[in-house]
DNA sequence: TATATTTAGTGGCATATACCACTAAATTGA
DNA sequence: TCAATTTAGTGGTATATGCCACTAAATATA
């Protein structure tokens, strides 16, 4: 029989890309007088957050490609928000940091990541909010990835039941 | 004081994102023997699902922008596995549906993707994850974008406390 | 019915994100 | 110390996704 629409219902990972177009598209609206996206928002605070990391701290940190990041970053350095500065001892390691600039932009656009916040908690309930973020928070923990890599998918041999 | 470490750790959107990416690569991984990407497999799964939608109706179900799901199905046309009808009746509308190959393709791959689910389910519990799936899917109804639209962020003339 | 408005899709452009191949630098080990 | 391996980044290419401007077709309105 046809089983197309249990793939469709159940399927957690295309919920999550739903999910997080819909919310997305929402938040941009919120931030977009700032002129940033939604990411570029994220990433500022990230960078302002974990001062001086390099690139790969940074990406394990957003649980992102290295270099998918270092694309991500072109536009923000290119508008003069962040800016890389290579490290002294490792010289193959880059350190991301706010420009005074980004800073300050980081720092504005936080009024309106704000109300896209407000929003969302009152749309959804305080709550529930809180327990999604800690569901998505450790699905993306490495320790989750080890999981789901060890985690049985019922073809293993001699896996019962 | 600063309170850029709160955005970060409060951030659904940020949170969302980044969950997505993980899962993402998780479930990729397990359906990469097919071929297709995540993204390209829910894809199939819903055309099969939504029987000879249009590309508008596509997009909604999706919760998807129409020019990128014009965008995302150029690879599967390509590849032969999606093919585009032109609507008698409404000369503008096209109706997406699978190729015999792609809808063999499609379940060929709901092997791996079975694969994937229950290891996903593994990990992070049934209960969870049908609470994760049910929350998700709320947010991607069109009545929470409503309810976001509508929600106070505090800044509203008047909006007491 | 002729015009104004709305709707469906397309194509161009920009960002987001991944993989691969490659370079340079650091680390390991014989 | 010198070769083998690992690690950090970069650049190219491909998919994912959104916005805008534009065309064509349908619908609403005067």
């Amino acid at each position: 029989m046809d089983d197309t629409p249990k793939v469709w219902d159940f399927c957690t990972n295309s919920a999550l890309k739903r999910a997080s177009r819909q919310l997305g598209q929402l938040y941009e609206d919120v931030l977009s007088p700032s002129g940033l996206r939604g990411t570029q928002y994220s990433l500022l605070s990230q960078i302002a957050h974990s001062k001086n990391a390099s690139l790969r701290t940074l990406a394990d940190l957003l649980v992102m490609d290295l270099s998918a990041l270092g694309h991500t970053l072109k536009p923000l350095i290119r508008d003069g928000y962040v800016e890389l500065v290579p490290d002294a001892s490792d010289r193959r390691v880059k350190r991301v940091q706010l420009t005074p600039f980004g800073l300050k932009k980081q720092q504005e656009t936080t009024d309106l990541w704000r109300k896209a916040q407000a929003r969302f908690e009152n749309a959804l309930g305080k709550q529930e909010a809180e327990a999604l973020r800690r569901a998505l928070n450790g699905i993306s923990e490495t320790s989750f990835a080890e999981a789901f890599t060890r985690a049985s998918d019922g073809t293993e041999p001699g896996a019962g039941k």
